[in-house]
DNA sequence: AACAATTAAATAGTGCACAACTTAAATTAA
DNA sequence: TTAATTTAAGTTGTGCACTATTTAATTGTT
């Protein structure tokens, strides 16, 4: 029962080993701070919280500051290839675009060949926004104060378990 | 410049070491590749998403599944020490409760002692709802299908860094 | 050319997360 | 024992994420 052993190590604490028809007379103990996903969830929750106050001075969220910083990359995107690359779909994205381009930062035109596919481009004033962001990552690093390579292979981890579950 | 150091590291790939001054000749480089908060962000955006078909089959999110993790190890609860358990607040538990009280799930108490607390406890239902659940966590390491001691590194990784931005 | 199939984006509706605020109960201090 | 303060939960409003569906443009097939 390798498998039952791996759920018991990483994600029941107190699950015994028996099998599963035996369960009648034992408690099984979900304890929450053995799961990794509890743990990934309220990290990236934590995170966003922790952008916040960064990027409020921007007037802008985790998700638009995400978006821009494709765009500060690419300028001119459509909407489902930045929907590739900041894996999201256009039920998110549509109300998001909407709103960056209401606070002047982006312009959402038509392709000329393809009547269907929005060109989203920078504005003037998105464009400028780059300067006053390029302090973010910096300050984030400064509140993580943990040592580069630990950073590093948590980017790593979470990468590779993001592939793993996209497939 | 270490700091600068780093950030080209970890979050720009691509950002020149020259000072913050001499920035005006180069495009900064904002490449989302390399950002480990965007890793995290969207390693646990894929995590829901493969806790939707699971936890469909119990008409739970998976907001709500962790909350009946709390309540299946600990049975009554008050709201404070349920959003302590789970790092979230009442302005987002208190509609979820009332959602999982509506299903029939949990029971919405006051307490005896203290008026203003809620004692939030599991009904027949919520309590029987634990053996159809027992099969998710197996299910979805087997979705993540990586070597265990990468996955408590994950955990471990998120955890402290959860740790150093709480505070 | 006509029509079926595909594709890109938008829309509608649900449920988080969060900040800011309100209400009401309990505690403390004057 | 009032009055000020603190605390617990709830409320309001914004912005994601997501599913399912719709609209409209393009492509493919006969």
């Amino acid at each position: 029962m390798k498998c039952k052993y791996i759920v018991h190590n990483l994600f029941y604490e107190g699950f015994t080993m028996s099998k599963l028809s035996e369960q009648s007379d034992q408690v099984v103990n979900l304890s929450l701070d053995k799961q990794l996903c509890f743990s990934l969830y309220s990290a990236s929750n934590a995170m966003g919280r922790a952008y916040r106050p960064l990027l409020d001075k921007l007037d802008l969220t985790y998700l638009q500051y995400i978006v821009m910083m494709v765009l500060w990359e690419h300028d001119s995107v459509s909407v489902k290839s930045l929907g590739e690359k900041v894996h999201l779909d256009s039920g998110t994205l549509t109300p998001l675009l909407k709103r960056l381009e209401a606070k002047g930062l982006v312009i959402r035109a038509r392709s000329e060949h393809d009547e269907r596919v929005r060109v989203i481009s920078l504005s003037e004033q998105g464009v400028s926004l780059q300067q006053q962001a390029e302090s973010v990552p910096q300050a984030m690093l400064c509140q993580a104060d943990m040592p580069l390579e630990e950073l590093q292979a948590l980017k790593q981890g979470c990468d590779r378990l993001f592939a793993k579950l996209m497939k």
